[in-house]
DNA sequence: CTCATTGCAAATGATTTGCAAGAAA
DNA sequence: TTTCTTGCAAATCATTTGCAATGAG
């Protein structure tokens, strides 16, 4: 419930997340912002982005990103994939399926028709491994 | 190999779809850019954009993106998916990991320490699956 | 008090687009 | 010819950032 060590509970930063988390849709940083401005008429966009961004870092929310289109984020992220509509870009949840159990289920999830999916691993390559085996001082891009 | 009807085979385009798949990795546009103008100086960098938009649109390449980063491009897609390494973004192919056998065989591929994955499936939305069974003459979006 | 945070406005940076000139078909 | 493309430059647009003023602890 505390917030990480050095880092603030601002009023806009619990309104934030308090909207975020009254949505069942994954919104947008300008949605939340519409949102939250309604209880906080003075807030602006940017601290809508840095706390959202602050949030995600914390892995408190989850952030949803597709391309160059406006990120979205999931104020409960957890053991849950994602299934965006290709026409209006609307972004659902799909639950109860790990890795392994995917492939026959996929059609058919929360109703959607699905063409397709996106599929990336994230990690270190090998250089970076070996980089960060050396006792950790400092790094170069 | 006869491009698609209407589109024409440019000097231009021809020597972007070459010079990527010269490439092992998966370079950016600009990358992509920079290798292209050793043998067209001219060319620009829009012209490249537009190719690329084109191409991965008929299927020909494929687009690679992750969040606000650089798109990369791909000169083979198929039957694979990518590992991206999280400290300097190089993007490589993992082969023969069809989605039924996943699970196992992640760690490891290509020598990353994967640390996560990002799946989402696209597809139309109920809303819209009903729109596209009506006749279908004009759309709103 | 101190330093994280805010509001505001200006800056970024990848990508897109308008337009007149050029080149495929 | 016709119209798809190009080069160039300016425009987009989500997101980030600099800075002085605030506010949490």
């Amino acid at each position: 419930m505390a917030p990480p060590a050095g880092q603030r509970n601002t009023t806009q930063r619990k309104v934030i997340l308090e909207e975020l988390r009254r949505q069942k849709t994954h919104p947008t940083a300008t949605e939340l912002y519409e949102l939250v401005r309604r209880r906080l008429p003075h807030i602006s966009l940017g601290t809508v982005y840095r706390n959202l961004e602050l949030l995600a870092c914390n892995g408190i929310i989850g952030k949803i990103e597709r391309g160059r289109e406006q990120a979205r984020f999931d104020g409960f992220p957890g053991d849950h994939h994602h299934v965006r509509c290709s026409a209006c870009g609307r972004v659902e949840d799909v639950h109860g399926l790990s890795l392994e159990h995917l492939a026959g289920a996929i059609a058919g999830a929360n109703g959607y028709e699905i063409t397709g999916h996106t599929l990336e691993f994230i990690g270190l390559c090998p250089d970076w491994i070996s980089l960060s085996t050396q006792r950790s001082t400092q790094h170069a891009e």
